[in-house]
DNA sequence: GATGAATGAGTCTTCATTCAT
DNA sequence: AATGAATGAAGACTCATTCAT
């Protein structure tokens, strides 16, 4: 009996979570009414707050579930025993983070910005993005660490400070594709890899 | 009278767009209300009103003036006889964006993350940004080609590319600094020479 | 089957109705919600629904057994056959009510403004009300006579108004115990005395 | 210009008080809605908003000025020279209640009951009203230690025990005529009298 | 010309009750 | 017979904007 409900409680969850993704993208976080999302959900207002106990929980719930998901997917190019290069990385992060957010009615990329933009005054997100992005550059300061140990990179550079600058372009990519909507993983990898990045 | 109201109304409408980010940088920019921007400008309500339509008009006046104003600061550095290499410019401009953007009362770098969103979602923001930043990028695409003729760059890497990674390094800046906080300047150019951006 | 069925609806009303008080004594009852009735109870929505035809029902039916559980606990005290004085019976009275109001996780005398509040509105417990203090208060003459044969009070004076006077101070005693909260049984009954109210 | 202002807000005070008053009485507390309210009003649903804070306001302000009002009512009965006696007292008062509570549109005994009951849980509420009876109180207990010194009354009588009694009766006036709607001022008098209450 | 009072359309959320299983 | 999921209508309150004075 509780595995059914259990179970129903999820998929009615991840129902109304994409509803408000698609309500978010088009609309922004903010200006994303409950009555919007409700229609988007196919649901009735009061059985959405069955779900969720306000909108503060659906925002916080769907950055949280996109923030995993990333996370889950960038997690096995780390993980893959031939171990690229920094523009190799780069163009495989860019182009995963590409794949994940491409989803039918809207992009995961549009909504990050909108979710950025909500963290500078949501206590609950802005802790949650920071744990997820601190934790996502520990990992890049360990790739870094080793390339250093495979002589890609000179042993004396500062390893945070080069998981900074990565980190960096995987934002830089999201706001430049956002907006200006023709920042490439490859053309990214290309520019990298003329600095010298190897 | 019409120089005298000219001016006038120049002044008016700095202290309301003040007024407004420092709205924004608090509630973001749906989130903030007329009434707190008209209680931060200190103006009434129909005093408000006869120096800018409406929200949205107060809005895009706020980042125009705000992109504007970074264009300005940032003009410089492409203009000095002594030409940076690649590290070294990204510290500057880097430096000056930080520099620009620490106001009292509000950070523009935060406002920056909801504009961006907001562009997400108002076609005159998304129209306005879109020209300035390809503006900004083109820009970079000639220092890089100024460096290829110096020797500094491969000769035969795409120069577009190299600015986009340029311009994702410093969007990247902004959105690491806001998140968490400890993007710097210097700690971004390390990153960079580490990697061989001379 | 029929009175097996009889004595469990009887448990299960008497349930409902004891968790109906404990959220009346907190919330008033306009502002109790069936949820959190149902919630005290610990039985279903629908399970709720099979014993009371809605929330106007338990309001009534709640009201009603504690208007009767009250007239058969002071009932007796009328039944003394060692008739008490004015100021005796009083305190008797009032001191029943006391005992009477006083359960675990409320008290009825709190109700009981909650009840003559909601009992201005609706037509039912108004009538309810009326039948059974206007019964009391028949109760009282009764016993006023009973205090004139004796020669206690004037025969000349009025049972009637003498009746309302001590049904007055019943109410009052409620009213004062509630909301100042020091209205004892025998603080009314010493300032009866002092008044000459033997 | 504040002058106007400020007699312009206490004006729409007034008759936004005048309508939550018109509907308390029909509906009690809790069961009022602010739309109803604001029917009543004849203003707008913000403008109502400008003048009080939201509904818990405009309860808390109804009741305080009912509280004060009759209060300003009773105090001249207390400093009448002629000294009246227990029952004179008891009539006087409960007729200036009367007097005071009977109003186009709607009573204010009645509406007392819903006040009582609003207080039982709203802190604010339940503040106000202790202080105003507890200070009434120690005016009644004045009043009969002054008995007690013109010797109508025995010296030895607990001063504190007779308020308490003669508060119990006011209180129950109250609650008697909006409930069986047959307790004048005079009957209660007689009632007291016959008891020996001079 | 300048003000603050006013507004109607919304915003999030909750309620008593019912229905499919 | 019993449950928990569902609902439509309403609840308190807010917003960008305008208008009478």
């Amino acid at each position: 009996m509780p595995k059914i409900s259990a179970a129903h409680r999820a998929m009615r969850q991840a129902q109304i979570l994409d509803a408000a993704w698609r309500c978010f993208y088009r609309e922004g976080v903010q200006a994303t009414t409950m009555e919007q999302i409700i229609a988007a959900s196919g649901l009735s207002a009061s059985a959405m707050y069955r779900y969720f106990a306000g909108k503060d929980d659906i925002i916080v719930a769907a950055v949280s579930a996109s923030l995993t998901g990333l996370a889950q997917r960038l997690e096995p190019i780390f993980d893959d025993p031939v171990p690229a290069g920094v523009a190799a990385l780069v163009q495989r992060l860019t182009g995963a983070i590409e794949a994940f957010a491409a989803r039918p009615g809207y992009k995961l990329t549009t909504i990050a910005l909108h979710g950025w933009s909500e963290a500078q005054r949501n206590e609950r997100l802005r802790r949650l993005m920071r744990e997820h992005y601190a934790a996502f550059r520990r990992r890049l300061t360990q790739r870094v660490r080793r390339w250093q140990a495979e002589g890609r990179i000179a042993a004396g550079a500062p390893a945070g400070d080069v998981a900074r600058l990565l980190l960096s372009v995987l934002f830089g990519f999201v706001v430049q594709g956002a907006i200006l909507g023709d920042a490439s993983p490859a053309a990214l990898a290309r520019g990298l890899e003329a600095l010298g990045g190897r």
